[in-house]
DNA sequence: GACGTAAATGATATCGTTGTCATTTTTCGC
DNA sequence: GCGAAAAATGACAACGATATCATTTACGTC
């Protein structure tokens, strides 16, 4: 058995040799078997194999000009709303031979563009944002570079290019349709200063028709932590709360456990409304009464849309509005199931 | 204002004919600038800023043999034990100019495979795996291929390259010299079928001294309903459980859970702890006991030696333990802070 | 001012693969 | 068995950058 040295990788050039082919055969009979004959795939089968060749991506890429990477843009990995999106966008990318390469915002515009700017740098075939772009130097240096992009968790009738999303003016309206219907009155609103929880607070506000309601921002990323403190900020505003409506499950959760620490009964004296429907709401004690919007459907067809841009085809629909519902659980209602 | 179009991108040809000097000095320009007067520095500069110009990361990567991506290899995304680690990672290499493109195993050897050989494609500068490599064949191909591979979370005397991480085994071990110390005798185990997790088991059994534990294992990754599931199940086996050791916080919040819903007080009636210090665990009612790992430092010290490895640098101790501590909390203990 | 050295710049080849076009071989109808 | 079309293979150049080696320019010293 040969032990190739560590510093002279195995080309394909070295393959077609063993094959006993010319080297554009060989490269065709691994990325375009269709125009080779059987024997001859078969034979630059077994000359890989026997000299455990891995192509170099890297040189692919560059004269194909499809690197069959993908960007994923987040805030930051460790806000868990993402993640499912995150998770299936890369496990679909992966099954049709594409990877993720990841770039953190930090909630920060400027930081945005400078990772924008890496990521062109890579030539990926595609990139996905979790919110929209926010930088306008960055959309239009996006859509000169033609990769296709999809921005997600939002709306916009205007997109980079396509997006897949929802209202979160809508979310925050629905919710505060149920507290309304709920016949809450002094309500609060914990929620992270983050953008598109500031947008579902908006809504909340506008259909509530009030101006005034207690508001309790916490930095993002939303911990149990700051969801305690949160609570123990708006009881300081509003002793006689009734109704608490937070920008995450997680959020909602230290809620929860502030209640539970003032002897506050859920939802007796306090109604607790997350959003996210993370796993862990639906099977707490109360359940949390949340907002469920299709995280994992999301990355799913942000990577369709991208495969199929990258394949040639039009894409039909650049606008999916993915819509939301509201879970009533325990946490705003003993009859819930 | 000129709009290039989308498809004749900006190379470095462009740039150097704006700024009147050669490729190769515009090159030396933005990546060797100390070669480089200054004068030709800022009008090299100048052209960029003027055209809009992006480097070719594929192009300059395949010349250089340096792609400045780096490989994180995870059990899956959505697994939030190494979500801060692969945070740190994403953020220490991004402040060093190289970016994270990861890859998901799903808990299976063969799919670790099928990815670290993907990845080698890539040619990254190096490879973070949560976990140490499992199959053979995989460790054989990586250190033959040179690149710089980091297994973490875990230890082991023979890495494929470097080792960050502690003894799961130890972990184990100290969890049931806790429970000694506490004199609980009736004990379960409610543990996710991972290895890493598997081996806490056993180490826990080991210094226990009993190997007839009720045990109830859960696939992996672990969720607040499995916890709640699991306690269950032990019930069922021992209906005088004492205390209940968690491999995960996660596992332990679902146990917390399942007692509430039975009535059962934690701790007098049952104690429980967890693994990994979760931001939620130290401010849930009860907190959580667990076993605190410091998972963004392994991302930190992992970017560290990959990026001293690409510098040159020897790296003098490629086997770090980073060790453990118990935090005692509510959840064993009435008295903690 | 001549000389040697260091600083700055340039020309050329190449990284490993694939697109394009050209050539050879095979296949099949009549 | 011939010719035309199709299938299979090959030669060459190129993707956009950097490594290497060569050359020119600037500078300080005696």
């Amino acid at each position: 058995m040969n032990t190739p040295s560590p510093h002279k990788p195995v080309t394909l050039h070295d393959v077609a040799k063993v094959a006993g082919v010319s080297l554009i055969t060989a490269s065709r009979a691994l990325s375009n078997p269709g125009v080779v004959s059987d024997k001859t795939i078969a034979r630059v089968r077994e000359a890989v194999e026997a000299t455990g060749y891995l192509p170099n991506l890297l040189a692919g890429g560059l004269k194909s000009k499809r690197s069959r990477m993908v960007a994923a843009i987040v805030p930051a990995l460790s806000v868990s709303q993402f993640l499912p999106t995150v998770q299936t966008l890369t496990s679909a990318l992966a099954a049709g031979g594409y990877q993720v390469i990841v770039g953190q915002t930090n909630y920060d515009a400027e930081r945005e563009e400078a990772v924008l700017n890496t990521m062109i740098s890579r030539q990926p075939d595609g990139i996905v944002m979790t919110g929209l772009v926010q930088s306008q130097k960055a959309r239009d240096r996006l859509r000169r570079s033609g990769i296709p992009v999809v921005e997600t968790w939002d709306l916009s009738d205007r997109p980079v290019d396509m997006v897949i999303g929802f209202s979160h003016l809508k979310v925050g309206g629905a919710v505060a349709g149920y507290f309304i219907s709920r016949g809450w009155k002094k309500v609060g609103v914990a929620t992270g200063s983050d953008h598109r929880a500031m947008l579902r607070r908006e809504g909340f506000l506008a259909t509530l028709g009030q101006s005034d309601v207690p508001t309790a921002v916490v930095p993002a990323p939303s911990s149990l932590a700051l969801g305690r403190r949160a609570l123990a900020e708006l009881l300081d505003k509003e002793p006689g709360l009734e109704a608490v409506c937070c920008s995450s499950d997680t959020l909602a959760h230290g809620v929860l456990v502030e209640a539970q620490a003032r002897g506050l009964r859920v939802p007796e004296d306090l109604a607790v409304v997350g959003f996210g429907n993370a796993e862990f709401g639906a099977h707490m004690l109360p359940s949390i009464t949340t907002v469920h919007v299709d995280g994992p459907e999301i990355g799913r067809l942000a990577a369709q849309l991208i495969m199929a841009r990258c394949n040639g085809a039009a894409v039909a629909q650049p606008i999916v509005d993915l819509g939301f519902r509201l879970i009533e659980r325990r946490s705003t209602s003993v009859d819930a199931e």
